[in-house]
DNA sequence: AGAGACTATGGCACTCAGTACCCTCTGTAA
DNA sequence: TTACAGAGGGTACTGAGTGCCATAGTCTCT
């Protein structure tokens, strides 16, 4: 119903534009009761975006789970959650970009949910660095670098309409992020001894999802582990990063 | 006519909040026509926020005349602007604070106008710094870097109910992110020589106003230089500046 | 099977922000 | 005087979002 809902409202916005799309309209395509739609999207502007909240909260909980000794990295790690689920719908997410681009009440409704997600990020980073200090500046700060950080690489990817992977771009920048910010966490009470290069492009998150290749050669095995309710796009976006190409 | 519908609207949201507040009380209030009101205001939020879009047109234009050779200094010193927009009147200031923190509407329309800064900033950033290779990258990150780290001392301003001087707070977080990006600017084409630290606190920005004390013995002289149109709000606070208890 | 409860959906009416269109009033220039 | 422009006001409309209630399907307990 969701589904439904969202792909009408969406098929609808690109032919007549947001603003010119009625909710009447969205419901009258979908078959379904005016009602029925605010049950499901608080706002319009909400069947834009139907799957941000599923990705908050998957961010959310591989935070929770996250590497203590190296905060930035684990927070650099949780905007890639974002990233794949972008990269995971490759033509919707440059379509919705230029829908978003063009409609000021869109782009407004993102900032705020760019905005959940920088304070996700910053609320793991202070619990790391500690309330005291310069532990919440540093934080917030961070979190903000990270994000345009995320954001700019995004947006290169979405702007070239969806070519290529948008992995690279994304890792770059946030490598520039790490370089500024990632050494001098010195600065902080207990001094973390270097912090290994590794995250730059982890394949398998900690949670709630892995896959993972079982041997080198030809007919290798590859195990998936998957909790229920894991949304179909990551169990789609890792399978491929397993199995595809490479 | 502004003004007097910028009160009464600020008035009755104290009074009954935000949300249960129409634009017919309002207009009720102010003694004018509903018609009148959306004259003034594009919208009911823009009524909490009378004074940002003067605001940041004077960013603009401060950056436009800025020094060349140092840009990160620049852009942190047009984000002092809006600092001081908000210290020259710290209980309305406060009192917005408070509200804005409440009502849901108020906080992404507060992310609009952020962002907005933000974009002036990087924009500058962008034009310094050349678009190419990291350029963009760079601007955009320093740019969120030095809002964020902004908005975290004015929040702690505000949080304190205005006491004090915001200006302290905000210094030591933009020091923090000028350590952060300020040095390897050597990383761009021109390696520009060692900035000095001076742009800590300037005290008279270049444009458009200017306040000097004549000199340190006791009846020292006071030059004011404002251009028409400057801002009332400027104006005492840089008298202040100059004058007050220093 | 049947009563009761719970959930999903639809329908209706209402509030209110925002807009389009047209009106009046006032001051100014010819 | 007429012509005109610009500020303000009034009216009616669209459309988002909400509250309330009705209906239908499902599950459970007896």
């Amino acid at each position: 119903m969701r589904e439904v809902l969202a792909q009408a409202a969406f098929q609808l916005f690109l032919e007549r534009g947001f603003e010119r799309t009625t909710v009447d309209d969205i419901v009258a395509r979908a078959g379904v009761g005016r009602r029925s739609f605010f049950r499901y999207f608080p706002s319009k502007e909400d069947a834009v975006f139907p799957d941000h909240e599923r990705c908050l909260a998957e961010m959310t909980e591989f935070l929770a789970a996250a590497d203590e000794s190296d905060p930035v990295g684990a927070v650099s790690d949780a905007a890639r959650i974002v990233l794949r689920m972008y990269a995971a719908n490759p033509e919707f997410s440059v379509q919705r970009y230029r829908l978003t681009r063009e409609v000021p009440g869109l782009r407004t409704y993102e900032l705020s949910v760019v905005r959940r997600y920088e304070q996700t990020l910053a609320g793991h980073l202070r619990s790391r660095f500690g309330e005291g200090g310069d532990g919440a500046l540093r934080a917030e700060v961070i979190a903000a670098s990270v994000v345009a950080a995320h954001n700019n690489g995004l947006r290169l990817w979405l702007r070239s309409g969806g070519e290529g992977d948008p992995e690279v771009a994304v890792d770059h920048a946030l490598a520039l992020v790490r370089e500024a910010w990632g050494r001098p966490a010195a600065s902080t009470a207990s001094a973390a001894p270097a912090v290994p290069e590794a995250s730059a492009a982890p394949v398998v998150p900690a949670v709630p999802f892995a896959v993972s290749g079982g041997g080198d050669g030809d007919g290798e095995v590859v195990v998936m582990v998957a909790r229920k309710g894991t949304p179909m796009w990551r169990v789609v976006q890792q399978i491929e990063a397993a199995v595809g190409e490479n």
